[in-house]
DNA sequence: GTGAATATTTAGACTAAGTCCAATTCAAGG
DNA sequence: CCTTGAATTGGACTTAGTCTAAATATTCAC
């Protein structure tokens, strides 16, 4: 971490320390690439970015979504089951998961399904409610099965 | 895969054949564990309980599951990051998912969100919708944060 | 039947996402 | 400064799932 990027601070420190979380220059490299804009980005896809500008390890990267998660700065999406999404846009709402591409995106139409606590098993509490789209490419129409 | 087996055919080789399922001795073993009733299994629970009777590969097992799902005779829940899980119902309803037990359940009541395809990106057609309530077990009450 | 073509299974190597850990660095208070 | 707790690190490790090339079964044409 250079002392010009110490300087200019982002506002992503107000940000993180708003949610009480401690700004470390890691924390705020990772907020630097996952906040700056609504997006879906696999750790992977967030470590690499990061790299490209600060040295960051993997564990920390993999601590700090978790942390961002627990804390309500993002949001966790399991839709693939090879890996995990993050969020940035943490306002209700579902997904299309196009099982062809990988490819991730946001539902605008509303459907909410609210899910009545009564009906959970007993000793449990709402945490999330996930609801993914799965989409395949329409095929080519050229062929007989 | 024995003689006796191999002649008191169940009606697994029934049902597989029904599917257009080729219904070889393994496939037969994965279906009398999985299809005997309704539950959710990961595929490593169908590897370990297949494997008291039957010498399957995991290949063949992970195979088998593929396949099954394609031909509609089980779905894929992906609800754990860490693993898919293998429904051996397949009528259209939704999941609670218990993210400190890692145990998944079916919803009894209705919700279902039906999306508009007009909505869908360009090019995709619907795979399928999967709702997943995530629950946390409520604490013991006794704590400060 | 016999042999060629096709489908299925297999063991085990491999991949990739994610976790773990012990050692180091950092920040803050006294 | 010095201590203490929190954060970070590299790298080993785990684990679900995939891949591959060889072996085995099955089917079909003759």
């Amino acid at each position: 971490m250079n002392e010009r990027e110490e300087t200019l601070r982002t506002d992503y420190n107000t940000r993180l320390e708003a949610q009480g979380i401690y700004p470390t220059p890691q924390r705020v490299a990772v907020a630097r690439v996952l906040l700056e804009r609504y997006q879906h980005l696999t750790a992977d896809e967030i470590y690499d970015r990061v790299r490209r500008s600060d040295n960051v390890s993997k564990a920390t990267i993999y601590n700090t979504l978790a942390l961002f998660s627990r804390k309500g700065l993002i949001r966790e999406i399991v839709a693939d089951p090879a890996r995990i999404f993050y969020d940035s846009n943490t306002s209700p709402h579902h997904h299309f998961f196009n099982i062809d591409t990988g490819t991730l995106s946001d539902i605008e139409s509303e459907l909410h399904p609210a899910p009545a606590p009564e009906s959970f098993p007993p000793g449990t509490e709402l945490h999330s409610v996930d609801v993914v789209v799965r989409l395949r490419n329409t095929p080519a129409a050229t062929r007989a099965d």
